[in-house]
RNA sequence: GGGCAGGUAGCUCAGUUGGUACGAGCGUCCGCCUGAAAAGUGGAAGGUCGGCGGUUCGACCCCGCCCCUGCCCA
């Protein structure tokens, strides 16, 4: 009410960011592609595999012919031997997002992995990590297994333990891992969803499950023609392997057990769809309660208009979270 | 035409020497999720046990007939 008296500065108009989120195969990248040639935007990958070189095929990345001339950021930063996190990432996406903003350019965010979109956009804050001490607990897991060091959880967390499922050896690990570097309990909770920055807006396609599940088994058939098992074979020889998360992408998990023959390659497809089909629930159920998403159907024709229209508004509405 | 095996949850199959189906895996639905997240994990809903008839206090389990599936013999 008071802040009336500040000298008229020139009114900056506020750059949107903008994500594109929803399950696998419903149509993000088309949407996002209009999007960004309409805000004059860059895209901004936010899709944990996507960041890894020579994952083209299984991961559905978008082409470079298709690009329509869009930059592209966060795409091919890794080698399929170097894993890669979500802190890492957000540091690395966050940069990219500030340098957008500071040109004037939208970023447009794309990617069905709903933690590297929110680490992003809200205000995720990840604790340490120490190899070290990681790799001792891990070696602990193996050997007691989840519920003893669950039962150690409880000890020395309480609340915690108390929100952590006792067969869920992997966030049992990284609470432990937390509590003896950090000295202080793991919170073990998500952050509020609120956005960092100002004009932030979701827009999430949505699909019925039917066609869905038609549309990925689809696409994981012409990931096939397109010669995903050629590429996997490839990225094999080149340690796709010994990488901590790259050989666990669907098709690529698939692929590897396929070639090392463990199933046939009929089974490797069919493993690969089921899968894919599972990880797409797994992603909905986890956009579906994020009441911020402005959705949009995935064959409506008025989809980039409406998708505008949330944009605008996000830019117009009061910078609060 | 004859013989054998089998018809139990949406799917693949367990199971009861006759006493209310202990079912399992997968799928489906719902949920959780902070440095592996295309990962990891919790829960729920689903069955007139092929059909009809008989025996029995009581049958999904016994008997008869029928239908369906697979294999074998002619």
């Amino acid at each position: 009410m008071t802040d009336d008296l500040l000298p008229a500065t020139p009114v900056v108009p506020v750059v949107p960011v903008v994500a594109v989120v929803g399950a696998t195969a419903a149509g993000k990248t088309a949407l996002s592609l209009d999007l960004a040639e309409r805000l004059g935007g860059e895209i901004v990958n936010t899709d944990a595999m996507q960041v890894y070189r020579g994952m083209d095929v299984g991961t559905a990345k978008v082409p470079h012919a298709e690009r329509r001339g869009i930059p592209h950021h966060l795409l091919d930063l890794f080698d399929v031997t170097a894993p890669a996190t979500v802190a890492q990432f957000q540091a690395l996406a966050r940069d990219v997002v500030a340098d957008c903003r500071n040109r004037g350019v939208p970023p447009v965010l794309v990617g069905g992995s709903a933690l590297y979109t929110r680490a992003v956009l809200d205000g995720f804050e990840f604790p340490g990590t120490d190899p070290a001490v990681r790799a001792r607990l891990e070696a602990e897991l193996a050997d007691v297994g989840s519920g003893a060091l669950h039962r150690r959880l409880a000890g020395v967390d309480p609340a915690s333990a108390a929100r952590i499922e006792p067969a869920n050896g992997r966030r049992v690990v990284r609470a432990l891992e937390v509590v003896e570097i950090t000295g202080g309990p793991y919170s073990a909770t998500l952050p509020e969803p609120t956005y960092v920055l100002p004009g932030t807006v979701q827009i999430g396609v949505r699909i019925p499950r039917a066609v869905l599940d038609q549309r990925i088994e689809e696409r994981v058939r012409r990931m096939w023609e397109a010669g995903l098992v050629e590429e996997v074979r490839g990225l094999a020889g080149h340690g796709l392997r010994e990488g901590r998360t790259a050989h666990r992408a669907l098709g690529y998990r698939q692929v590897l057990t396929f070639l090392d023959g463990e199933c046939s390659e009929e089974e490797a497809l069919d493993r690969t769809v089921f899968g894919t089909r599972r990880f797409a629930r797994r992603q909905e159920s986890w956009f579906f309660k994020d009441e911020r998403i402005a959705w949009v159907g995935w064959d409506d024709p008025d989809r980039l208009e409406r998708a505008e229209e949330a944009v605008r508004a996000a830019i117009e509405a009061p910078a609060a979270g």
